[in-house]
DNA sequence: TACTAGCAGCGTACACTGTACGATGAAGAA
DNA sequence: TTCTTCATCGTACAGTGTACGCTGCTAGTA
């Protein structure tokens, strides 16, 4: 089968195996990961459950082939600017497709194969890092950590039910500051008020972390 | 029923919510939580299926009683020493445990209610910080990116293949040079081959990250 | 044209899942 | 005795992943 006639395929009614992990991350988005079956997702194909098996081995195959999609969506590091902002974009990138895909964040653990799409980001990180000077094992350092706070962090946020200052003030007020007694934790009640006073912010807390390490990481730099 | 009676059935061969999500901790420890099934668990309770289920509301409940259950095997971070080594130690044990729990970290997302341990870690963090001198919201901030690398970390820990030296030594040879085309992936290959030269332990890569990071908070704490 | 090979698609079946419902039997109270 | 309460569990049902094998279409060959 030619190219020509693949694509045809795969924008056409017939099946692909593009087609089928497309939508079912688009079902992933939508249900949520235990909301995904072969036969739910064979239904929003308009094709019958084990039509899915010729394009993919299992569902397993198939979570590992979510992840990566997910993966591509992330933008590389940037070859052209200074490597904090190359590494900045590439960090906000991940944490807002992360956001977009919660479901991904939890299918990592447990899947030991890394993908194309997830090496060439490492490629992309190291090749970075390696430019603007850092010897080998300071990149890998580097590498760990802002993939660990990356990951951390959108695994923290992915399960907390507020997003911008008002569901913050609200949450805090009327789910947080009542369920928890002044006398067994008096420092999360201080700050939950105080949060809420000053106007807490949750949208800036993933910059205030990742500059924090940014620049932390700036002096294991080696004069080039 | 009194909690001396509550004490004799849970060490006897009666059922207990106890038992039941210990054992359940067990289960998922030795067969992976996709391993863990209500029969499977009531079997090696020597159980029927559906008593469980006077102890546990459902299953989603058993999960967060075990992931509760996880939290509390953590260190509480100590009051008696500087900031710095109380965090380290929550820290570092943390870690440990999410080692030991492997499917744990993938458990907490999707799990939006914060159980009495994790609120207590919270607390206890918090009060460190606050006694250390950080303002509310710098130790929120603190909070966050410490979690984060903790979390990220152990997520990242969960899917690679080697623990020690010699097994990075071996997986690197075998499994990752040999998969990495070099001209697609100069840079991790070059990575790769230095990191096993230099005889990389994995073991270490925490460390690094956690007082990197402890030491860019020092600056922040307010003079008490 | 007729025959064939390969292949996309899928119907059925099986072992397994979480759990609703109701039965059973034991213990204690009246 | 009878009644209530409660831990335990058997059965049943809808839904899961997927092995197996049957269709019918298409391309190629003779």
């Amino acid at each position: 089968m030619s190219a020509r006639e693949q694509d045809q395929v795969a924008s056409d009614a017939g099946l692909s195996k593009q087609r089928v992990v497309v939508e079912a991350v688009r079902l992933a988005d939508r249900e949520g990961v235990d909301g995904l079956s072969m036969r739910r997702l064979a239904g929003a194909l308009g094709a019958g459950a084990m039509s899915l098996y010729h394009y993919v081995a299992s569902k397993e195959e198939l979570l590992d082939a979510m992840v990566d999609i997910v993966f591509e969506e992330i933008e590389l590091a940037p070859e052209e600017t200074d490597w904090q902002s190359a590494m900045r974009r590439r960090a906000v990138s991940a944490r807002q497709v992360l956001a977009r895909h919660p479901w991904a964040i939890g299918l990592m653990e447990s899947r030991t194969s890394a993908g194309p799409a997830n090496l060439r980001h490492h490629e992309a990180v190291t090749a970075c890092l390696r430019r603007a000077g850092f010897p080998i094992l300071m990149a890998t350092h580097a590498n760990w950590l802002l993939d660990s706070y990356v990951y951390g962090f959108a695994l923290q946020a992915a399960n907390l039910p507020f997003d911008t200052t008002d569901e913050f003030a609200d949450m805090a007020e009327n789910v947080f500051l009542p369920q928890l007694p002044p006398d067994e934790f008096p420092y999360l009640n201080e700050s939950a008020a105080a949060l809420v006073a000053a106007g807490y912010d949750p949208a800036e807390e993933f910059i205030f972390g990742l500059d924090l390490v940014l620049a932390a990481l700036e002096p294991l730099r080696a004069p080039a």
